[in-house]
DNA sequence: ATCATACTTAGCCATAAGGCTTAGTAAGTG
DNA sequence: CACTTACTAAGCCTTATGGCTAAGTATGAT
């Protein structure tokens, strides 16, 4: 298990921006161009072609041209790592079954003081 | 549902960062001051409390001042958000059973063109 | 009273993020 | 070939991020 990990550096970052959010759900629906895509999105093209480019730098979303058209899709998988994470800490916490006890020292201590 | 989610943009976020997310992994296995989630961390303090700060801002998790010392615990309900949103996309990733039909449409598409 | 510990505040710095405009280029359309 | 469409590239701007040092405050220990 990595210490650090560049792929959950990216997913996560990618997923912080409600814009980008809302590209990876439109796409969930299925696959849709550059222009499709931006439509709700009041933004110049270049700047949303700059979230495109995290979201396929982050592996969520691959491209390919068609013509004069980018196609963009899903690529799922990508929230893998995202689950795994966030599993592996929800282990962690409830592995600690003394956590009540421990909050209670805490207060008996701070209370002594 | 909110088009825009003020609390999933800071969490994501907050989870974009191996040093945060490390903060997390400690406080899962139980509380700790501000010093002893430091130690394995290289970072001048100062630099080390802002990404406490960015964690408690997205209220994964909270401190409390003990005499001279911070302790902070994890507060594992932050989660929920996250782990809902991504319960989402896969729904409606999942809801669309035609999906593969659609990529073989448009690759037939290109073909014609 | 003095000293050490554990933050805390203030301010500086470099880079990245997220927006813009303006000007290209490549592919369809007539 | 001219024209439109759909990106793409370049460069600028402002704010946020993530790091630092240096100095300050509050608490605990002697």
């Amino acid at each position: 298990m990595a210490k650090y990990d560049a792929k959950l550096d990216a997913v996560f970052t990618a997923l912080g921006d409600p814009t980008r959010r809302e590209i990876l759900s439109r796409l969930a629906r299925g696959p849709a161009s550059v222009s499709e895509l931006a439509a709700p999105h009041d933004m110049a093209l270049p700047s949303f072609m700059g979230h495109l480019r995290k979201l396929e730098d982050a592996r969520l979303i691959a491209t390919e041209k068609q013509g004069r058209t980018r196609i963009c899709r899903l690529m799922p998988d990508a929230f893998l790592p995202v689950t795994g994470w966030l599993e592996e800490q929800r282990a962690l916490w409830e592995g600690r079954l003394d956590q009540f006890d421990d909050y209670v020292t805490q207060l008996a201590r701070k209370r002594e003081k």
